[in-house]
DNA sequence: CTGTTAGCGCTTTCAC
DNA sequence: GTGAAAGCGCTAACAG
């Protein structure tokens, strides 16, 4: 059994709550008797219970994270970013991967409204009506990364999706001179996938190139769907000269493909991608991309949370959009 | 607010006592008064308080997870091992990854002894002395992932880095045929390392080979140190045939510095890793290295902890020992 | 400056 | 079956 602040405060031979204010240094104790508190309680090993000042703080200095089904390096970033400006501010986090047997509604069902955490951090790039009920009924502080409709005050943090694949598919066409840009679009219910895919569209549309339909697969965001889309394209009668990859898994799955077919990035067929996850920088050639800043997501979306819980009622739901780069690598090249 | 138990028990018209027995076992309450509990209870969307449960019940189902410095995957898929074993028990998890200015020292005493956490695991693959004494002072439940000494009384997960070092350095003088292998190592402090470096030395010994300092080159476990020591060793007048680099982070270097020199990965020299991240499959050629189940570490240590936890002190402390394995890539060829 | 006294919201004997 | 009451370990008025 750990020591508790009764036990300190008997061997000092003063109250608990003379210790408890030795040990908060709140509110005017002589120093001598602080000092022997102190000592008494280095010698006693004892540590404050968190819970039960937890309890009648009413808070828990604990940020809640919940995540969809982790995988490479984008959500290490997510996290690193929110940590680091959690940390800082003396907050711990909890981390809830979703996965087919616990879906985000039942993550987010923990964490709100049981006072185990001071506010919620989601990221979760569909957000249901489920979702939207608990969201409602409960009034922990959160925070949603990457949502599709803004909900009534919550705040949110999402990447500028249309912005980003619009301004790489004009770059290629316009800085690289590429004229026929195919496209491998995520999930058909993913908001990113979703964005992306409207500013490629957009894109060929402002430089007046047709949309071919057939130039547009679904990748499902992962390396195989990738390869699979990319073995598609590369079997058509009319090749494009050039894929853009709805993100970078399915870019490197594109380039496994082209590999097994005997072609070569870039002088076959050119690839860019959107993420700029870790593995990109490592493909050869360098993948042309568009760069999130993934850390700074975490750290904008820890930001507003905290600053939520801190403000209370005063708060204004604010919205950021983190606006992306375009990364140039060997994996496109100029058209004559 | 949150509703709490008394508003539910005074809408019922039942003690608060009887609110708690129908929300919980439900033990002996009248089925007609549990159900009628239940249908308030759910109107007045009533959450029971955690943190008022965990200081009663001494518990938190919150188990904590002390990383070092997050990045790469790697980190990613220790928390989804530890996390999809955790939930299935119906534990939470805090993650805790260090850095400058946050030393493990600190997360951990954040954890042990202030019944935060029911247990903590912590993968730190140096141990100090600071560390061993909050350890020793404190009963909180530990496991080490990765650990140098073992510590009176905790439980230990390690990776046998020393076997897949030396079956892989084997498999590349036995099956491949090479003579010339380099070594790129890691840190000196580090204990993965140390125990990889001497995996090598020792296959090397077996299979009379003279060890060749010159061919033994630090780099950091990261993969700008790998590019700088295989541009060194590429330097040499008597070059290597093949570097065996001690992480894949490395090894992915070694291919960059490999490619800027104009030379080929088999042919010119062969390259192998070890972890088997998700990068290396990406690489091309497709990196040889040695696997580890890293998601199969997190779980084990998970599973080590929970039963710590529940059985107390009954628990006998267990040493895990994952073996590796090696993944057949094509940066290592036959040597004629 | 310091002690006394209420709770925080819940679980859990112990009676009835 | 159910209620009253005693805490879990701590902080925070309120007195002295």
């Amino acid at each position: 059994m750990a020591t508790t602040i009764k036990e300190v405060a008997s061997k000092a031979n003063v109250s608990i709550a003379t210790v408890s204010r030795a040990l908060n240094d709140g509110s005017k104790v002589r120093p001598s008797t602080k000092e022997s508190i102190l000592i008494i309680a280095e010698k006693l090993n004892y540590k404050p219970n968190i819970i039960a000042r937890n309890l009648v703080k009413k808070n828990t200095s604990i940020i809640g994270l919940v995540l969809p089904e982790i995988q490479g390096d984008f959500f290490t970033d997510i996290i690193k970013g929110v940590d680091e400006v959690a940390y800082s501010s003396k907050y711990h986090i909890i981390v809830a991967s979703s996965h087919s047997e616990r879906p985000v509604v039942e993550s987010l069902m923990n964490f709100m409204g049981r006072s185990m955490v001071d506010g919620v951090i989601i990221m979760s790039p569909l957000i249901n009506d489920r979702i939207k009920e608990i969201i409602k009924k409960s009034d922990t502080p959160l925070v949603i990364i990457d949502c599709v409709s803004p909900i009534e005050n919550v705040d949110t943090v999402n990447i500028d999706n249309f912005q980003g694949a619009y301004a790489i598919t004009e770059y290629l066409i316009k800085n690289l001179g590429y004229k026929k840009v195919a496209h491998v679009e995520g999930p058909a219910n993913n908001n990113d996938a979703i964005q992306r895919k409207a500013g490629y569209i957009e894109a060929l549309y402002k430089n007046n190139i047709p949309i071919k339909q057939e130039w547009i697969v679904p990748g499902g965001f992962t390396s195989d769907g990738g390869r699979l889309a990319c073995s598609r394209l590369l079997s058509l009668i009319e090749k494009p000269e050039v894929i853009f990859a709805g993100n970078d898994m399915m870019a490197a799955g594109c380039y496994k493909a082209i590999d097994s077919l005997g072609f070569k990035v870039p002088d076959d067929i050119g690839v860019a991608g959107f993420d700029d996850i870790f593995l990109s920088e490592f493909l050869t050639p360098r993948l042309t991309t568009v760069h999130i800043p993934i850390i700074e997501i975490g750290k904008s979306a820890a930001r507003l949370l905290i600053n939520k819980i801190k403000n209370g009622k005063d708060h204004k739901p604010k919205h950021l959009k983190v606006s992306t780069g375009i990364i140039v690598g060997e994996s496109c090249k100029f058209q004559k």
